[in-house]
DNA sequence: GATGAATGAGTATTCATTCAT
DNA sequence: CATGAATGAATACTCATTCAT
């Protein structure tokens, strides 16, 4: 009973805060950091200006956090789709699957936060870039292991796994945006199917 | 004689045009397309501002004329590459190192191509996206092509050949890219290997 | 019993305005008007910003009310110091002395006060300069009125002795400013003496 | 002839800037710095917002040129006064006509330029008082210079001339302000009289 | 009655674009 | 026909003030 007070308070903060961020990143994904004025985004999740400023202190701040929000997000899901008890493999399809999801799930946002990651940016602050990247990496390393793991079983061939990593990586992003793009054309199982197939077993008939 | 005046003012104003261009870009891959102001491209170009608009409707015109510029080389000697009288495989090879070839040469272009190529952009104009993006599928398309002939040719698997064209395209793309980022950690050599070594084989041992 | 109850809220009340008054002085003698904010003020006075605008209608009236004390107090000494039983030239010394204490105590206000008086202000408020201005005025009167007694015993030369009262605290200001923005090359003493000498005796030898 | 083209164009900027110095004047010297805002300026200036930035790089900016430029012509028309080839008690003379000049033409200004002087100001940046601080002390050190010349030739009493110089100086302030303030009740002549009457031959009877 | 969250008008400054010379 | 001076809309951010709790 008394608990309650402080945290509806809280609580209401926090919704606010969601609102904002999430009106900030709805125009930010359609329009880029630039597009979007801190204007429109007090309407848009209807503050005023000022109320704005009082949860973030300023523009740059308000994009870091959100992006920074959406990271942890993102590689939580991957991080604890790798960390499943299974065999290499099906730990490679978790991870394809679990990607997907995140993909699904967050669509407009996932072409600000590659970019990010990717340093295909305009950067507003150097130091987000470096923050995302370390919690990419993160994954990648995590993703390295398993397939290490599955080296050393010789289920895997003896590539080095950072790169298989990367790699595999790579062609999850490269097949999850063609199914955003144009889901018609490139449908979900398809694509999850061909990422799988062909990075375990490659092109090479035989 | 009556015909080399307009020739000569002709190729003048190609040479101007050239110069901001080659200026504008420049700086837009230092800085970004809203890091950099017309009167900064005007005075890297040495041209008045009014000239520069002479040439350009505008800073979007400028920009999209620019990357529109850019793409068309860029698919020029990918589909060069592919046109070449090889077996399959070769042709795999070639498509990797004129690719790693336009990564070298236009390294710090290459986000703001690959960033409007993905859409992970601020799209100043959405007709840009489209203009490159049929440009890149045109070189999907003759990639696939060069694998659907392997396909038949029973040298790789019966899988989709665009599928098989956008995997490697993405696997250029991861390795290439992390090669540009930090050349020591992903030397070129071992980054051509890998793609079509994954490419081709998989990972799977046996 | 009955009456102390009002009478300790009086108290309070009063011991709020004067806590804020003092946070405010102390910002605002720093800073000046415009570099103070409200809830600078209230944070120094530790009060809730509202219950500043309880005791006073804004930042104009806040800083309105605080000159006007300080005027008070100001005129209050110096007008104890004129209405002293001493002769001309005694009264003379006790007003330079008088104005010298209230410039050691105040240094930091004075220069707003000051300012304010001679209307060298970025006034918040015109009325303000009047009701200090009345203030300043009733001082120059007193003084004047010592120094016409002066001219009547014979004591001074003939001139118009409400001259002679703006002479001598124009002379008092710059001699103390100057003690104030430099005591070591202007020391109190030495202030204190040309003061009085020049005013009295003049420049000139014989 | 062909000198004029560029000298007009020079003379047309200069204009320009002169216009935009004196609707800052008028208005900083009626509502203080923080009272005008840029499109104020510019508007009384009848120059678009951006044409004002393109001559001043800022608020601050214009303000410490304003200030600069009255400064130095401030202290030309005294050191101009003091090097005449008079003896003493003329170029005392001298002095207070030259300061009433001045004060009498820039009645608006001068009340801006002693608060800087006086450093009972807002400060924009702190810097622009001690250009003119080293102006006005300049000019002290003229007339100290002068008088110091009055106490060798024994015209006046063996005082230190510096403070003399202070003293001369307090007082043409204090008098021409009140001249400026209320020009009836402080006609121009009487006070001029009393300030080298006083100055020079003090207060005392005999 | 105190509080402080919310407000939004106001400000300095930038920069794409125009057009008189 | 090139020039670059002039323009003014747009923008991030501040802060005095209000009012629901």
């Amino acid at each position: 009973m008394e608990e309650e007070r402080p945290s509806r308070r809280e609580r209401d903060k926090e919704r606010q805060r969601g609102e904002m961020l999430t009106a900030a990143l709805e125009l930010f994904s359609k329009s880029g950091y630039h597009g979007v004025s801190m204007h429109e985004i007090a309407k848009k999740a209807e503050f005023a200006i000022g109320t704005v400023y009082k949860f973030f202190r300023g523009k740059e701040h308000l994009y870091e956090t959100l992006m920074s929000e959406i990271a942890v997000k993102y590689h939580a899901v991957l991080k604890d789709a790798l960390s499943k008890e299974e065999d290499t493999v099906a730990l490679v399809g978790e991870y394809v699957r679990a990607k997907a999801g995140v993909f699904a799930d967050n669509a407009s946002v996932l072409r600000l936060y590659v970019a990010e990651a990717r340093g295909a940016s305009f950067n507003p602050r150097a130091g987000l870039d470096e923050e995302i990247g370390r919690l990419y990496d993160d994954v990648l390393e995590a993703l390295a292991l398993v397939l290490e793991k599955g080296v050393q079983k010789k289920v895997l061939k003896a590539l080095d796994p950072y790169y298989m990593a990367v790699a595999l990586d790579g062609l999850t992003n490269t097949f999850l945006f063609s199914w955003l793009k144009d889901p018609e054309r490139h449908p979900y199982q398809a694509n999850v199917g061909m990422i799988t197939e062909l990075f375990l077993r490659g092109s090479l008939a035989r």
